[in-house]
DNA sequence: CAGTGTTTATCAAACA
DNA sequence: TGTTTGATAAACACTG
């Protein structure tokens, strides 16, 4: 059993889709949104792989964050001088990969055209009005192999404000994403939004004030990001043994409605039988909260399966 | 000019 | 087996 945190694997390629390994960046950032150099640079410091043919994946990577709608591009302000704009995680991605596998989603998340004009008065539509580029592809068209884009929602859908304070005008307790911070840290999160903490990456972003808390409760998230740490005898399901650096401690990060430490790591492409749905994780999906999976993005039959719980453990990478 | 972002195309793997 | 998704390559435009 290799020691995580030692780079006993490092050249092998992680079981994660650029998809996953983007989100990952972004979400371990304090603001929920990096600049594409930032995202490069997490990467190559977590994934050893990464550090050799960069061209090659940064090409792969650039084209995923410009053709997959889960991300979403946010101008700099006039007082981040810099090259290019930040990148964020649709709010409504959520389920990606709720199949379990990181390397390949269930369905692509798609987006309309009309759906951005939804809420018009939110703030951050307003921002998003007034600041997006015309480039942007909240509305453009598919790519070439996008035959078969499912429904979007017409809810709103901007970057990591769903969960933060209901500052969109999505319906309160609606979906959280499993890259979301409520679902990384589980339960705990429950109180730090009860004690009222009002944070937005996107908030801070356009200067609103975002309380320091918020950063320490990010930096949680992706402990074997962060630190590729031993894991202080947590539960481990690593994708497979020469990933275990990259597998995650779920200690005090994820817990059921009983209060069981559970797995929180990605399973395999194609997750057995045994490992699936994990029966024994039902007890999930008690929470209001957390049945709202954005039925935009999932087919009629997902929902009459009671597929698409964005709790999935598989999903949540803490 | 280098970095960033968009788009098209192709192929392979996974999925339904 | 057809469809969907991801990876890769490449061309091109834009920008600091």
């Amino acid at each position: 059993m290799p020691r995580p945190g030692k780079n006993s694997y490092s050249d092998q390629k992680p079981p994660y889709s650029y998809i996953s390994l983007t989100a990952m960046a972004i979400q371990n950032s304090s603001e929920k949104m990096l600049p594409l150099s930032d995202i490069y640079k997490f990467i190559m410091d977590r994934f050893p792989y990464y550090r050799e043919n960069t061209q090659r994946w940064q090409n792969s990577l650039r084209h995923n964050l410009s053709f997959n709608d889960c991300f979403i591009k946010i101008p700099r302000r006039p007082d981040q001088p810099g090259k290019g704009s930040f990148w964020a995680l649709h709010p409504d991605c959520g389920d990606m990969f709720e199949n379990g596998s990181f390397l390949r989603r269930r369905k692509r998340f798609k987006v309309l055209r009309a759906e951005h004009m939804a809420c018009k008065s939110s703030p951050m539509m307003h921002y998003f009005h007034h600041h997006h580029h015309p480039g942007s592809k909240l509305g453009t068209a598919s790519g070439p192999h996008d035959h078969a884009a499912g429904p979007a929602s017409t809810m709103s859908r901007l970057p990591h404000f769903q969960g933060y304070g209901g500052i969109t005008c999505a319906q309160s307790g609606g979906f959280k994403h499993p890259f979301a911070i409520e679902n990384i840290i589980g339960r705990d999160y429950k109180g730090v939004m009860a004690s009222g903490l009002p944070l937005t990456s996107v908030m801070h972003h356009l200067g609103y004030p975002v309380p320091p808390q918020l950063s320490s409760v990010v930096n949680s998230m992706w402990p074997h990001v962060g630190m590729l740490s031993e894991s202080m005898g947590s539960v481990h399901v690593p994708p497979s043994p020469e990933y275990a650096p990259f597998s995650v401690s779920a200690k005090g990060l994820y817990h059921n409605a009983n209060g069981q430490t559970l797995p929180a790591v990605p399973v395999p492409i194609k997750p057995t039988p045994s490992l699936g749905p994990v029966p024994s994780l039902t007890g999930l999906q008690s929470g209001p909260a957390q049945l709202c999976s954005p039925a935009s993005v999932m087919e009629k039959s997902d929902l009459l399966e009671g597929k698409g719980n964005p709790l999935h453990p598989a999903l949540l990478l803490s």
